[in-house]
RNA sequence: GGAGAGAUGGCUGAGUGGUCGAAAGCAACGGUUUGCUAAAUCGUCGUAGGGGUUAAACUCUACCGCGGGUUCGAAUCCCGCUCUCUCCGCCA
């Protein structure tokens, strides 16, 4: 939720920042419903102020004098015209939070204008793309992939898109999370386990609901969200606390399983491994002071990209244009990681500043020591990264003319190996 | 899953219908005083949302786990829920 003050205070800024994001929402609706809603609010406390100065003054009366019953008949009427108020404005109040809650966070003046994809500014590419003779082989066309994901044995135990990893394969894949969560380490950020399943509230804050209802798991009977990133229960961990301005900036990281329905999706997207409903990611969140948010930022993705150099995958990162970035983000940077059996780019991590987007829903602040007051904290997240498509890139690209994958140096010592013989 | 007990401010803990936003103690912060690693003493000491102001001052309202209800009036009575603790059951 953004600031309803900076709303007030500047619209057009807010107009603007809309426009540019390209979301549908009616601003001044939810103005007119503010300024509705707090002329009701002076309207029902002027009257329990009346109220409760009656209520001082029957206090001090004895019970059953003449004075005393006049005063409650008054006291009645007075008390039924609170009650009327009352619900009239705990129904401004839910619309009032339902159009609020409809405003997008608000982009960065660094942000590129843009409506789709296509319109995403490119900040930086490392590393070489293989040339063209190279074996253009998807990961899906293996021959031998059966040996290390089992496809089609997950459709039967589960549904499609829930693979098996097998073997060397389900070793690649633990690998790469060990990888990354001792590169975090080695980096000083505290590594976390998380629940992986979180309560509406918690959804709510982070801003999967009521946005993206339609893509997490729900289990019914105990009103549970099973997580679509490590990043819901992380930025959750310190929902309504006030934090120690010392602590801050608190950095932490957690594996977990994600799980999304992506509904909707289809074709080329969904083969293989490029988009599964349940993925291995570890997810790194950062709580800091205002001031420091865009820096932070940056340090963020760099040590995302610092993941795929070491790796020696040849990446890009993009700058999201307003028209593609999320509802919640200020400023988000993509990492696409070249698949060169595919020739397609494949996303593997997403660093974004959400300001105080999701620390107003969440309510997490620190105490400020020059102004002496609670100000809300600034969160960031980036995925650190997704395993899957880090899976699919090696394989395509490590991929060699007798048919083994190569494997990258920094995984040997996990793998035990350094290369994927065919079976 | 069953039975019982409980949930009050940073903490401990009073308060069973009316000046209770809430006693008292501890902790914290500021001052004074004495001065050997501290004591005494005075004061301050929750959060949020309105109104107001250039900004303050000032002022109003809400909040005693959460949501309803009763009442002129609810921390206090009633109902539902959540969580914690104890006992029983089950279980990796």
């Amino acid at each position: 939720m953004i600031d309803p003050k900076i709303l007030r205070e500047s619209p057009d800024a807010a107009r603007e920042g809309i426009r540019k994001k390209h979301i549908d929402c009616d601003l001044d609706a939810a103005l007119k419903t503010d300024e509705d809603r707090r002329k009701l609010i002076v309207e029902v406390e002027s009257l329990r102020a009346e109220q409760k100065l009656a209520n001082v003054e029957m206090a001090k009366l004895p019970k059953g004098s003449p004075e005393f019953l006049d005063k409650i008949g008054t006291m009645k009427s007075l008390s039924s015209r609170i009650k009327e108020a009352d619900v009239s404005l705990k129904e401004l109040e839910e619309a009032w939070t339902e159009r609020y809650l409809n405003i997008p966070n608000l982009p960065h003046e660094s942000v590129p204008e843009g409506k789709s994809e296509e319109d995403n500014v490119e900040y930086k590419s490392w590393g070489d793309i293989p040339k063209q003779e190279q074996y253009h082989i998807p990961h899906y066309d293996f021959d031998w992939l059966d040996s290390i994901l089992d496809f089609k044995r997950g459709t039967k135990v589960t549904g499609a898109g829930f693979p098996f990893f097998v073997g060397d394969g389900a070793r690649l894949a633990r690998s790469l999370v060990s990888f990354f969560l001792d590169q975090a380490n080695e980096a000083g950020i505290q590594e976390m386990g998380v629940p992986y399943f979180v309560n509406e509230a918690s959804a709510m804050a982070t801003g999967q609901l009521p946005d993206k209802e339609a893509q997490m798991y729900h289990v019914v009977e105990d009103d549970l969200y099973a997580i679509p990133t490590a990043e819901v229960p992380l930025t959750n961990f310190l929902r309504d606390e006030i934090l120690d301005e010392s602590e801050l900036p608190l950095y932490r990281c957690g594996y977990s399983a994600c799980f999304r329905r992506e509904a909707g999706s289809y074709g080329k997207d969904v083969r293989g491994l490029n988009r599964v409903h349940q993925f291995d990611k570890v997810e790194i969140v950062k709580w800091v002071k205002p001031e420091t948010s865009y820096d932070e930022l940056e340090s963020l993705r760099e040590y995302s990209e610092s993941l795929l150099q070491k790796l020696g995958l040849p990446y890009r990162a993009l700058l999201m244009c307003g028209g593609d970035m999320g509802f919640s983000q200020t400023k988000q940077y993509d990492l696409e990681v070249w698949a060169v059996g595919q020739q397609r780019w494949l996303e593997v991590s997403s660093c974004s500043n959400f300001e105080s987007f999701q620390s107003r829903r969440a309510k997490i602040r620190f105490r400020d020591s020059e102004t002496g007051k609670n100000e809300f904290v600034h969160t960031l997240n980036g995925s650190a990264l997704a395993i899957p498509r880090v899976f699919v890139a090696i394989l395509e690209n490590g991929l060699q003319a007798d048919g083994s994958v190569k494997l990258p140096e920094v995984l040997v010592p996990y793998m035990g190996k350094d290369r994927i013989e065919p079976k």
